[in-house]
DNA sequence: GCATGATCATGC
DNA sequence: GCATGATCATGC
């Protein structure tokens, strides 16, 4: 507890004047709109300000603005109204939009005990269906009492997020009974992470069915997911929802996740395809190639992946929620690839201004995880390709410290005031990355972060990166 | 024959 | 009108 037990009852006073049901969600949520726009502060007297005990700002907002104490149950904050309360940072992005901070941490993983309970007795299930979300504006060093509040979202998991939540949940479960703890990343789940928790020099924990000690993790819900809530928010008047309607449309039935986890139904989905032709996969579905659509590749592995539904499967529900992006990759018969893989477009100002590499752009679109749809030339220079392999892929690690130094070349260059073909990363530098133009016309430009016209560059896979993808993954099928 | 710079069709 | 997901076209 934080405060004196004077201090909550003149704060318990203040509550019947600022009434709500704490049995009641709606009612809850509504009287959680009176804190945005404000900070803790507002709500004490300045006698109260200098009692404050030092408190995490969940905690504060549950005791203070709330006037319930904080609980370590298995059970929702407002256990009758099954609602539990989170607070989570936002950052400004260059253009002053909010972004999202961090992952959302639930609760602490103990190793030797998770792996006795199923989905349906843990804590997360037990405590997280229903949550308020209150996100507010992250300021370093500032007092919890300094913190301004932005939005307050009632979020409900729904029937399908739960169950991909209890696939991903098993997923880590499992990793853990095979005495794998050490190993476990979040890049192996797609809503529910295991992150690390807790400092790097904060010692290791046991783990059961190894001698290996582990780095301690958390369940989170995973940065994309976040992303879709903050997006929700943003959108909404009211915050108030308990079934939220996708508007990208969705690739998977409630009743398919019962039977398969989703990669195996997606990845399913291409089982009649593989070895055919890209023209006859074409015909079959309906989809028209005579005007040679420079995505014609992307066209047919969408339609693959949708079933035949009209849905852009980058935009859809599961793949958003998820931060999962699919790309087609060719492979010219003598065994390279035919094209680069491109990226979004580099934002010269978010770059510049961005301090650290966790907290980048580029950082974001590369740890996230990929869907590889692979076609392969017949013979040598006829571009008779055929659906060759369909596979989900995250970088490693190892990888992922090379595009730190990637990032912080380019960034240099920026600093530099150097945006120009002659500096970047090239593909002969065979560095796994480099920079190249991306627009409609060589004289399509922005403004750099000093107010220079140049030219739109963006962030490439070199086809040397993208056949090692494919070569690892070829070892791993031929081993089946 | 590949790297590099340039550009395009689609879909929201 | 622009982002996305690519491919095209040239020259070394």
């Amino acid at each position: 507890m934080c405060l004196s037990d004077t201090t909550l009852l003149s704060l318990y006073m203040k509550m019947n004047i600022r009434e709500y049901d704490r049995s009641d969600k709606r009612s809850i949520y509504d009287y959680s709109k009176g804190l945005l726009n404000k900070t803790l502060r507002d709500f004490l007297e300045s006698d109260e300000i200098s009692k404050m005990g030092k408190g995490k700002l969940g905690q504060l907002v549950e005791e203070i603005y709330f006037g319930i104490k904080n609980n370590p149950n298995p059970r929702p904050d407002f256990e009758e109204a099954g609602v539990e309360l989170k607070c989570t940072p936002l950052n400004t992005g260059s253009n002053g939009e909010y972004l999202i901070k961090e992952r959302l941490v639930c609760n602490m993983i103990n190793y030797c005990e998770v792996v006795t309970e199923d989905f349906e007795h843990s804590h997360f299930y037990l405590k997280c269906q229903l949550m308020l979300i209150i996100f507010y504006l992250h300021k370093s060093d500032a007092s919890p009492l300094d913190l301004m509040f932005i939005f307050s979202v009632l979020w409900k998991l729904e029937e399908k997020d739960l169950l991909i939540i209890k696939q991903d949940y098993n997923i880590i479960i499992t990793k853990i009974i095979r005495g794998e703890a050490h190993l476990l990343s979040e890049g192996d789940t797609m809503y529910l992470g295991a992150c690390r928790k807790g400092q790097k020099d904060d010692g290791l924990v046991e783990q059961p069915n190894s001698d290996i000690k582990a780095p301690k993790r958390a369940f989170c819900l995973k940065m994309a997911y976040m992303r879709t809530i903050l997006d929700f928010a943003k959108k909404s008047k009211y915050g108030y929802s308990t079934n939220v309607q996708f508007s990208g449309g969705q690739l998977v039935s409630a009743e398919e996740l019962k039977a398969k986890s989703f990669e195996e139904l997606i990845i399913g989905r291409f089982g009649n395809y593989f070895g055919k032709n890209y023209r006859d996969i074409a015909k079959e579905c309906d989809i028209d190639l005579s005007r040679n659509p420079k995505n014609m590749f992307a066209m047919i592995a969408n339609s693959i992946s949708a079933n035949g539904k009209k849905v852009s499967v980058n935009q859809s529900e599961e793949f958003k929620k998820a931060g999962l992006t699919m790309k087609t990759i060719r492979v010219n018969a003598h065994g390279t690839i035919k094209e680069a893989m491109s990226f979004e477009n580099i934002n010269y100002s978010e770059v510049n201004d961005c301090e650290n590499w966790y907290d980048s752009r580029l950082y974001e679109i590369f740890s996230s995880r990929f869907m590889f749809v692979v076609f392969r030339e017949q013979n040598a220079n006829k571009g008779d390709y055929i659906l060759d392999d369909a596979f989900f892929w995250t970088m490693p690690q190892s990888d992922l410290e090379k595009a730190e130094q990637y990032w912080q070349h380019i960034k240099a260059i920026i600093k530099a005031d150097k945006i120009d073909d002659n500096y970047w990363w090239k593909s002969k530098d065979e560095k796994l990355f480099h920079v190249r133009p991306k627009a409609s016309k060589s004289t399509d430009c922005v403004l750099s972060p000093s107010g220079k016209k140049v030219k739109k560059f963006c962030y490439w896979f070199n086809n040397s990166y993208i056949k090692e993808i494919v070569s690892k993954r070829q070892e791993i099928r031929n081993e089946k």
